[in-house]
DNA sequence: CGTTAGCACTCGCCTTTTGTGAGTGCCAAA
DNA sequence: TTTGGCACTCACAAAAGGCGAGTGCTAACG
């Protein structure tokens, strides 16, 4: 009856529906409290009685936009409401110029992709007071810049890998055989003069080919070089995060239960099934939001994750971004991550 | 009176007094509730009635080695009776074998020091149901085996040092004039032939001599190397830990009160605090026991430590063990931690 | 027809009350 | 020295009551 009627009234009749929504969704994130009609009626600055505003939350809630705790509570928000917020009545807040200033400050003085990794994490946390993540950057070019055979023991080699300009990666293989330092030294140069600046994955093929031509004695020596690249390659997938601040969600009402509390500290250290849900931004184009069931993943009820991607040579490398309840200042937090994740990426590019 | 009265009772009154003494600790370990004169009475195997046991506990309360939380509870026992408990009445439990087999299986099929102190944290947690602690191993001699300096732009080299056997340090330095190629290799090969073998303090001092001498072209390079000698020397001082299976202590009936927890877990994120106390049984000869407020620090309140020191050629490389509820099954949890220390040592001598 | 006032009703939450039982301390007797 | 007895103390749990915010519904109003 009164959904009909509502959806008769026209554009002016929705807008105000949304307007109702918008107001109760910021007052429930800035209280934590359900919103009840009269609060609405007296602070939302329309002027209409709380018997109106109940209509229209019974509308409201019939969409499945809000929902009452109990009977006789205010609403509060669903996911689904959440959503419609984030998505269309959203007014995002700049971003505090002090703010930027002193995440920008913060990474530009921290030395190596590790720190500068870390510190991002741990600035989002900070400004927001969530728990900040960043995934590891994966480059999906790994560029061989040089390499270095150090003998350990008779048949352990230590093999050293420089890559993407700053990279060192090191591993030790046992050999089938052994070799001389001057027969290490020889791959080595071989290596860097042929290989130099090339893809792994480039200097893996024509590697394979120079081999088939000339079965020279470097050649078992070579295939554990290349096995490492793989293994680099290989590492370079099953990739990991560094999270900062969870002891920040433990302020939050909405998380004084500890089992569930238990059970996403859990999946913090598991990480499993968190990067599984990264994975799924850091294909996205932009920013993207979860919001509590919307993620599928049990553990992130009542949780969002706000997430950004970024990129060195405008290719996507990785994503960051924070976890809280739903119930987050997104107007706040959104720029925040957006920022983040642009001085994150110029950091990396001058790195 | 009565106190006077069981001093001269004579060693057998203070016997009886031990053995409930031992008898409450155990009860309360286990069931985690204050214990009274009656269950005192009928399960501990003495032949007394409950109120000859009231007497008994009275005396305990004046020597401060139990308490009672409120008038009509039971007793509980304080720090100083847990470490009464834990210095002259504790029965260590004999560690199952497969639990040491499988500690022994998990850190022989980890390759790399990092992996064996993260699987050895890990074990520690998983065995114990209690939050598991592992120093990232400091030696004291650094041995230089191999050093290699790498340009990557005009003005920065990318210093790759290996000391210990296998392990690789890296380091990008800004130098004060740009090097040529060959000129960064006859650095490196320099120093590789005159202070491989060495310790990075006693190459220092060489080093300063050498230079003092001959004022040559290297200079400054040289002394850029010997400040991320320093660096790496320092690193080693503020060093680190890992830690595994926090999420057990939410468990604990203990640790429901959420602020107490998130001071626990920010004090394990800042490290600061907890890698102090574990200073301390560095330096100890052997197996160490804080127990609740003896430690000092105010986070570790109602929570026990307890390590254990592990080594390499007989010098001590850094601390393993466990935190957990002051209630922990210590007689359980001691054998645990000392042969996980005697594993991790033997672990890493082979490595 | 949308809007509003009025009203009965619901229900979470807080406080108070009351009962219960485990456990104590003390005393006097064995 | 040990023990039984007894009065007493409290934490804890369940029950009861009051409060108040908020709802849904209905009928009246412009």
């Amino acid at each position: 009856m009164s959904k009909t009627g509502k959806s008769q009234s026209g554009g002016l009749g929705v807008d105000r529906a949304q307007m109702l929504l918008k107001f109760l969704v910021e007052r429930y994130i800035r209280d934590g409290l359900p919103v009840g009609s009269r609060t609405l009626a007296k602070d939302s600055g329309l002027d209409l009685s709380p018997a109106t505003i109940r209509n229209v939350m019974a509308d409201l809630e019939d969409m499945g936009l809000v929902r009452s705790p109990h009977t006789s509570a205010g609403r509060i928000p669903t996911a689904k409401g959440y959503r419609i917020f984030v998505d269309s009545l959203l007014t995002i807040k700049p971003v505090h110029s002090q703010e930027v200033e002193s995440i920008r400050q913060k990474l530009s003085q921290s030395s190596g992709t590790d720190s500068l990794i870390s510190h991002a994490s741990d600035m989002l946390s900070r400004i927001t007071h969530l728990a900040g993540v960043v995934t590891i950057p994966r480059r999906e070019r790994v560029r061989l810049q040089h390499v270095e055979f150090l003998p350990l023991s008779s048949r352990r080699v230590l093999v050293i890998l420089v890559v993407n300009g700053q990279e060192v990666q090191n591993r030790v293989i046992d050999t089938e055989r052994e070799y001389s330092q001057s027969e290490l030294q020889q791959a080595a140069n071989y290596l860097n003069s042929e290989f130099a600046g090339l893809e792994l994955q480039e200097m893996r093929g024509r590697l394979l080919a120079s081999m088939q031509q000339a079965r020279d004695a470097m050649h078992h020596l070579m295939q554990d070089a290349m096995r490492i690249a793989d293994q680099i390659l290989d590492q370079q997938r099953d990739d990991d995060y560094v999270l900062a601040g969870q002891t920040n969600l433990m302020n939050y009402a909405e998380m004084c239960d500890i089992e569930k509390l238990r059970h996403l500290f859990n999946a913090f250290n598991t990480k499993r099934d968190i990067l599984h849900i990264l994975d799924q931004s850091i294909h996205a184009e932009g920013m993207q939001i979860f919001i509590g069931e919307e993620s599928g993943y049990q553990v992130l009820d009542e949780c969002s994750l706000v997430t950004a991607p970024y990129k060195v040579d405008n290719e996507v490398i990785g994503v960051l971004g924070v976890i809280g309840p739903t119930r987050m200042a997104y107007d706040r937090v959104i720029p925040i991550v957006d920022v983040t994740a642009k001085v994150l990426s110029a950091a990396l590019r001058q790195d």
